[in-house]
Formats: C-alpha cells, structure tokens, sequence
DNA sequence: CTAGTTGCAAAGAGTTTGCATGGCG
DNA sequence: CGCCATGCAAACTCTTTGCAACTAG
C-alpha cells in the first residue's frame, strides 16, 4: 500500500492488473510501458515495493533467466494453487475441487499445510506438452 | 560432454559434485572458486555448457533473484517435490509414492505435467502446525 | 597440426542509488 | 509546507563477447 497515489503508479497498476494472468519480468514492464509516462528507476522501485507489500510475487519463470512477478491483488489467486508452465509462461489456475484432493493427501500423508496462495507448482501445460 | 579435458572443467566439475545436493547460482560459484585456477569467463562458458548438455540443471530457488542449478549427473533430486516449511524453513522432502499421487491427479485432470524438481510446495510443518 | 578452450579486458544488460526537482496530501 | 516519489545520470553487478595465446588430442 503505497503512501501517495501518483500517476506513475497508476500507470503501473494498471499494466500489472491488465496482465494479472501472467508473469512478467521487471524489464519486460520497463519495455512496455511509455518511458514518456514512467521511469525505468519507478518502474523498479515500485516493484520492490509492491513486493514488500505483497502485491506482487516473484516467481520464476523456467525458460528466461529472468526473475518474474505475478500480480496478486485480485484475490482470485489468494486461495487457490496455480500451474505456471516453464515454456510459455502461462499461470493456471487450478479448480479448488483438485486443489483439495492435492492438499488433502499431503496433509494426510505428510502432516503439511499447503499454503495455496502461495505456492506455485511448475512444468508443462496441456498445449505445451503437445 | 565436453570434448577437451582440462583442468578448469576438473575444478568445476570438482566443485559442482561437492555441492550435487545445494541450488548454486554461478555468481556463487564465481566466488567460491580459485580465480587463479579459474577465470569467471571460463566458469560461464562452462556452466552454459553443461546446461546445455544436461549435466546441470536450472532451478528455482525460493527467495534469492538469482537463477541456479544444480548438478543432476547424479539424479538423486531431480525426481522429488519439496515441501517448505514457512515457519522453520525446513525443507522436506517428499517420499516419490506421495509425490506421483499428487501430479498423477495433476496430469489427469488439468493435463499438466509437474516439473517435480523444480516444484517446491509452501506451508506450514508437522512440527509447526502444533 | 587443428580445433576447442582459456584469460583478459572491454562491452552489454539489468538494476540500484544519489541528488535535485516536483507533486501529493 | 513537509515528506515522499520521480527523473536523470552515474555507479554497480553480473554476464557475455572478441581476440590473441595456449593446449589437449
């Protein structure tokens, strides 16, 4: 939760929110927005923030070498686990009925809590795979 | 495979085995290593070398920006899920009989194929969740 | 001998930081 | 007005690359 409401940060939100199903890297936002409207250096210290407050989260996407975030302020994605696929980049998000089962079986079998909104499981998607 | 042995790759290969079961990044490596018996620019070109053959591994590491691998001649990870423990930190590794449970229902019913090396479940322990 | 490999230094790429200016509340 | 945020440019760090010298096979 930023102190000040400024454009720059509109601007930002309003990318992340608009590409909340993916997972983007900091220089790919640095790229896409409008230098004219946003420095590259608010561009990152707003990220930093935003992570900080757990707006974003970093994940890894497996084909770059780069360092991703996730927009995660829709609450959608606070409960539920989600697939990110290391080819194309995708984040899925996974019916809470399977989300359950998985979840019921490593707490019986392991005595461990999953802490859905947090967890990311990685591999290939459906069409990826093909 | 390289096609040359030389004494640089001995030394990295050296120092790769010794560390088969942690998640290093290069720049971990860089530092680590001799610079008198290796130069940086022979430890990157290595490292992408032996990516590219399949000797390492690119994996995520949780909370660093940085991308690692880890040496997988041995492939005593690369087949297992890790759970992680956001109270102690524990990291525990889950038995291959759970672990093909859960991405066998993954696979059937989102037609998602789990990376399970590089996949690491977050929550809360046995221990901790008393 | 030949082709792959190395070290060095320079170039690149991405990210962070210091500082003066600007703007939100 | 006070403080936070911004833009710019410089600094930094990590990584890649060009090139000449070296070396394994």
């Amino acid at each position: 939760m930023p102190k000040y409401k400024t454009r720059q940060r509109e601007i930002l939100l309003e990318y992340l929110k608009q590409h909340a199903d993916e997972q983007i890297s900091v220089k790919q936002i640095v790229q896409s927005v409008d230098t004219q409207e946003i420095s590259a250096s608010a561009v990152y210290r707003n990220i930093a923030m935003l992570e900080r407050e757990g707006v974003l989260k970093r994940c890894v996407r497996g084909n770059t070498k780069e360092i991703c975030y996730r927009y995660t302020a829709t609450d959608s994605c606070r409960n539920s686990l989600h697939l990110s696929c290391r080819v194309c980049g995708k984040s899925i998000h996974m019916p809470s009925t399977v989300a359950e089962k998985l979840t019921g079986i490593t707490l019986e079998k392991m005595g461990f809590e999953v802490d859905k909104g947090n967890t990311v499981i990685y591999g290939i998607c459906k069409e990826c795979r093909k």
